[in-house]
DNA sequence: ATGGCTAGGTTTCCTAGA
């Protein structure tokens, strides 16, 4: 079972390319982020065509967050239960595992009560601008609602995966040039103890499983042809929950489409994952 | 150098992204 992530910057404007993606790139599950559109803007149709169906969460202008899957989503979740938010950031829903007998994915409730899916969250987290900023005041209050609701949902289902953008790098190892971006934002130890904290939940980052390319990044600035030479940032994560953690068999940053003409500001990234054992 | 692109809306400049 493949899933990915990626932030498209605007649907709208990358539609063809995530199509030329999936076509390539034949995904069980592919989490979207900043959409741009309103729900009923959303292309269903064009995604249903290339044997996708799709729930999403948008917004005007800003944010969307996006789902694209072959097989069914049950239980879908928009946003953070327990954290009051006007913005379209998170959509969460539960998929059938590919080996499942088709008894176990006839309703929601055998998933949830037999254990047989899979929990997948698609988080757009905020950007937060600056330290110091209303917008990253706005950034730690998520981060908090984002952990206290996580803790209970890894109980309810432990077979959980949350990717998206998390504007948020590690460690400097994430980073083009830590010593110029030192405090700045994505990088502050503020939001790096916010994102170990999610760690300690009992999450692990499915890229550190494996080893990577030096330099390994998933979004570079448009200007100063950023992605040329290769400035860039770690920001993109899949999070695997520790359930999952053996059965990751792979994990990579896919920068082909960041060749595009028009390209998002972000590239996708890919996890393999073998289904769990039944219970 | 507080700039350098890109996208969308309030559109010929503004906010926001990261």
């Amino acid at each position: 079972m493949k899933l990915a992530t990626w932030n498209v910057n605007s649907l709208t404007v990358r539609l063809a390319h995530v199509l030329d993606w999936l076509a390539a790139n034949p995904v069980d599950v592919l989490a979207l982020q900043e959409l741009k559109l309103t729900d009923d803007k959303f292309p269903h149709a064009a995604f249903a065509q290339a044997g996708y169906s799709c729930q999403c969460f948008g917004q005007k202008t800003y944010n969307g967050v996006a789902l694209i899957s072959r097989t069914p989503a049950w239980a879908v979740v928009k946003n953070i239960p327990g954290f009051d938010d006007d913005m379209a950031r998170v959509i969460s829903a539960t998929f059938t595992l590919s080996t499942a007998p088709a008894e176990y994915s006839a309703n929601e409730s055998s998933l949830r009560n037999l254990n047989k899916g899979l929990r997948v969250i698609c988080a757009y987290f905020p950007n937060g601008q600056e330290p110091g900023s209303d917008k990253f005041e706005y950034k730690l209050a998520w981060l908090d609602g984002l952990r206290a609701w996580l803790r209970t949902e890894l109980q309810t289902y432990p077979n959980l995966v949350l990717m998206g953008d998390y504007n948020i790098t590690f460690d400097d190892a994430d980073v083009w040039d830590p010593e110029g971006m030192r405090d700045q934002i994505h990088c502050t130890d503020e939001e790096r103890y916010h994102l170990q904290a999610l760690i300690t939940l009992g999450l692990v980052d499915a890229h550190r499983l494996f080893a990577q390319p030096p330099k390994s990044y998933s979004w570079w600035d448009y200007r100063d042809m950023a992605f040329r030479r290769n400035r860039g940032m770690r920001i993109d994560h899949i999070l695997v929950s520790n359930a999952l953690k053996t059965l990751v068999t792979a994990c990579h940053i896919d920068k082909t489409p960041r060749k595009n003409e028009r390209p998002s500001d972000h590239a996708p990234v890919v996890v393999d994952l073998q289904d769990p054992p039944r219970a």
